[in-house]
DNA sequence: GTCGGGCTAAGGTCAGACCATAGCAAAGCG
DNA sequence: CGCTTTGCTATGGTCTGACCTTAGCCCGAC
């Protein structure tokens, strides 16, 4: 007899069907194996079906759960691929789960900030050199790069990025990942201009040298201050709020 | 012209099909409508795609997604109900990533020591006294089942979940959740025996009366101790995998 | 050589049937 | 009367097969 009280833990039910996580587990398999790397197209929904011997109904069942967090990317008419980049969540989940409990843009900045800035503390203590050359390489690009916003922007996504990987926890990359995303589905890009590239450039800068000599506390300071800049310059710009509910 | 290097940021598309984002957008609205509330039952799978003008497949593709990502949770027989409790992704999602990505557990215990320590902070700064009380309770009912390992998870739980709504960042409290939902995913609780009760309740004494004198640093530090120790507890439990079924 | 049409493959949608489970209600038994 | 059992019904899960829409390519016409 199970005790009463568990209603609020769970039931030990994942929730969902046994086929879908077949299909989820057939994938990871393949994965797993090397057969299926990044960018690479999965066999065709009817195929695949027929050899997991499961309908085609079912297949696309799991197929748009992996799709929903971010594993697959189906193109109509091209086929289905394994998503590149680094691990993340779909961008719409954290959209959509925050437009059902009403998120604010203030807390997701701050989300960003608390995660970014450990992550930067972890990379200044475990960052390769060759990390270290990575990021010395995309903050010369950034400071070459400052009349050019898009070209810009490219070199900012990269510099975070490899502070991910330099962190040495894929988990919270993800999560960093999932969480700019969003703000990108939120607030589009906010390199557009009013933002002084140059100062940017700087903070960057300073955030790689704090990385470079191991300081972890400095980088994690450093990175709090980058995004609090980033976060100042974008709510003072006030052409890009249509609707202020 | 686009550029070509964007292949790596985004096609601008998100990957899902329209009818499955409009079964999304329609749920979304029903909630913040209040017509549909945590708990809720949704209307029946035909009722509603005769309703949304669409087939019942296709309504099964946006209650998939919606499921992937803990909004809706389906049982079998009994209809589709709107996820209790505090939002959060769905359990399996960091699980499957973590699969396919390679996650290792210490990397979770970091992710989540890291998330919750600054939620911690975050909640002294912040919590209303109502928080507090309510803190206050959960330690004291810690203390009272100290002989009940099932209690006193109840209690544990609550505890952390208290301290994530008193941060006032409904964001990190759901990436929390799923952070420790997915350990739980791995490995089966940890309050099982092996563990000293006392010694724990102690911990969140501690970090409780830190929150309660808003003292940001001493809390931040007292949950990092915690779960510090939490994980070596864990670790040096051998017996896992008591069940093989 | 270039442009356009059409063919093929692949994902997206639809319709209807049937299966499996949960929950309740009525019937049957003590 | 109260408990158990049986069976109905509502609802999600799966299957089948058809058709639509898009992407990409090939090939013929100009």
């Amino acid at each position: 007899m199970k005790t009463e009280i568990q209603k609020e833990a769970q039931d030990g039910v994942t929730g969902h069907s046994q086929l879908t996580m077949q299909v989820v587990d057939h994938v990871r398999q393949l994965v797993a194996n090397g057969e299926l790397k990044p960018g690479d197209r999965l066999p065709p929904e009817r195929e695949l079906a027929r050899k997991l011997k499961i309908s085609r109904s079912s297949l696309r069942a799991g197929i748009g759960f992996l799709s929903a967090m971010g594993v697959l990317k189906s193109r109509h008419g091209a086929g289905t691929f394994v998503a590149t980049g680094p691990p993340a969540l779909d961008s719409s989940s954290l959209t959509v789960l925050g437009a059902l409990h009403g998120f604010l843009p203030w807390q997701m900045f701050e989300a960003r900030l608390v995660i970014e800035s450990s992550v930067a503390g972890l990379a200044a203590e475990r960052a390769t050199g060759e990390h270290i050359a990575e990021l010395a390489e995309e903050v010369a690009e950034m400071y070459a790069s400052m009349d050019d916003p898009q070209e810009y922007l490219i070199h900012d996504v990269r510099f975070h990025r490899t502070i991910a990987r330099a962190s040495g926890n894929p988990i919270l990359g993800a999560l960093m990942e999932t969480i700019t995303a969003s703000l990108y589905d939120t607030r589009r890009m906010t390199v557009d201009n009013s933002v002084d590239l140059k100062e940017s450039a700087e903070f960057h800068r300073e955030i790689f040298r704090a990385i470079r000599s191991r300081n972890p506390v400095a980088a994690k300071k450093a990175m709090e201050e980058h995004l609090n800049l980033a976060r100042m310059a974008q709510a003072a710009e006030p052409k890009a709020t249509p609707e202020p509910n």
